[in-house]
DNA sequence: TCTAGTCATTGATAATTATCAATAGATCAG
DNA sequence: CTGATCTATTGATAATTATCAATGACTAGA
């Protein structure tokens, strides 16, 4: 778990309170007297692409937000495959099971160099607890997981593999920053959409070849107008 | 919606605090006080089969507790069919997501004759504000929901149908009261592991002449021996 | 009991996807 | 720069699943 930077402790106010994306984030709605509640540090720290944020064996003590970059949640399968049940973004929250003090339910790996604020589970009940600010952004963010995870369950599960990387890719599309999207590996695509590398492969080829969309590297551009067709008809 | 039966206002004590399913139910922890802050009624209401308990249009203004029966989450598409993203039995907490109140995200149509009771979310809400016992069975419930969701979505979703088939007659055999479970017809388990309705009866029909299952309406016997070994090898 | 309607099963065939294998392209350490 | 390595692409073929269609089984109500 190399380059990661722990800032140091943060110490009552400015951090979190000037937090560029605070609006965002899990404490959206707290005010000094919140901030002025916690303990223990909430640390920022930054991750390479392919390194682990935490895997379902690590001890459920954090819930991380996301500042930066681009997260896959990943369950590993019993027959050493593995699926990807969602794509995380800025502003979102990753490990928010860790509420429940049991387990995470995947590993959390950034596909992308990633920035994050790990924040300790005890700060959390506390703060819930004690003040009344917290809870309708805890909520928020469950219903945000289960709302996604059943958007990944019915939709992109559903259909020929063609509907289902064109429905992919324009989810990625969806919130991007600039013009461009991040696009993953074939095999990542597979992991999402429970088919093949190859498959998805090919189908990417095919709507490169076809001109609806244009890659480089890992980023594309994205004709939506093309894509949301396929979705009509398959 | 008929056969509904709406008992009297709940009065302040007996109802909640006595009954049976308390231990497994979102009240599970609460004690007299904090049932006296309730205000508005929690009716408790029957289903039978196919009926509706809510659908995505409906305002999202209750919680519901699955007091018998079972329950399935439906998830219409674009292209007129429909997912099922979930099934639920006693215990088991619908429409949670009605405390972010935004919307109802799933349909819950009762597979089986069905007894609810039906909680106000502003009763949720003041009760989370003004006890802390509520707030752990919360956490637990959100946890459940996306627990389940990802379950689901990595385990019931890959693989060859047989596969599927065979995983998702183990996980309705798990928690059953009798030696018999419910099965489900045979589109509904198409909707449920995205394979359509004739490669689901034709894979039920090769485990019945197979004597993995023993089918009986809709319930059935399974020989989890057999179906795990299917697990191992698909 | 009879009948229309619904659901389950099965067959034949087409379409899709996985599998196995090879090649091309990109990347990285030295 | 160069070989090693990894990823993406493509081809050939097998396996799986969908589609279209028919039949059988069962059920509710006339």
């Amino acid at each position: 778990m190399n380059r990661i930077a722990v800032l140091e402790a943060w110490t009552g106010n400015a951090r979190c309170l000037h937090c560029n994306i605070r609006k965002l984030a899990l404490f959206a709605d707290l005010n000094q007297e919140d901030f002025d509640l916690i303990h223990e540090p909430i640390d920022d720290m930054d991750f390479d692409a392919g390194e682990t944020i935490y895997t379902m064996t690590d001890s459920p003590s954090y819930v991380y937000t996301i500042r930066s970059g681009l997260v896959k949640l990943v369950h590993d399968l019993a027959n050493g495959s593995y699926r990807i049940v969602r794509i995380l973004r800025q502003g979102d929250v990753a490990g928010i099971e860790a509420l429940n003090g049991k387990a995470y339910l995947q590993n959390a790996v950034p596909l992308l160099p990633t920035a994050v604020c790990r924040i300790p589970r005890a700060e959390i009940e506390r703060l819930n607890d004690q003040s009344p600010r917290l809870t309708k952004q805890l909520t928020e963010r469950w219903y945000k997981a289960i709302s996604d995870a059943d958007t990944w369950l019915s939709e992109l599960t559903t259909g020929t593999s063609r509907r289902r990387v064109a429905s992919f890719l324009l989810y990625l599309d969806d919130n991007k920053h600039s013009d461009e999207c991040y696009i993953p590996s074939r095999e990542d695509i597979g992991a999402v959409l429970a088919i093949t590398t190859e498959t998805s492969s090919r189908i990417i080829a095919e709507f490169r070849r076809n001109g609806w969309i244009t890659v480089n590297g890992n980023t594309a551009r994205i004709n939506r107008t093309a894509l949301q067709k396929i979705l009509l008809r398959e």
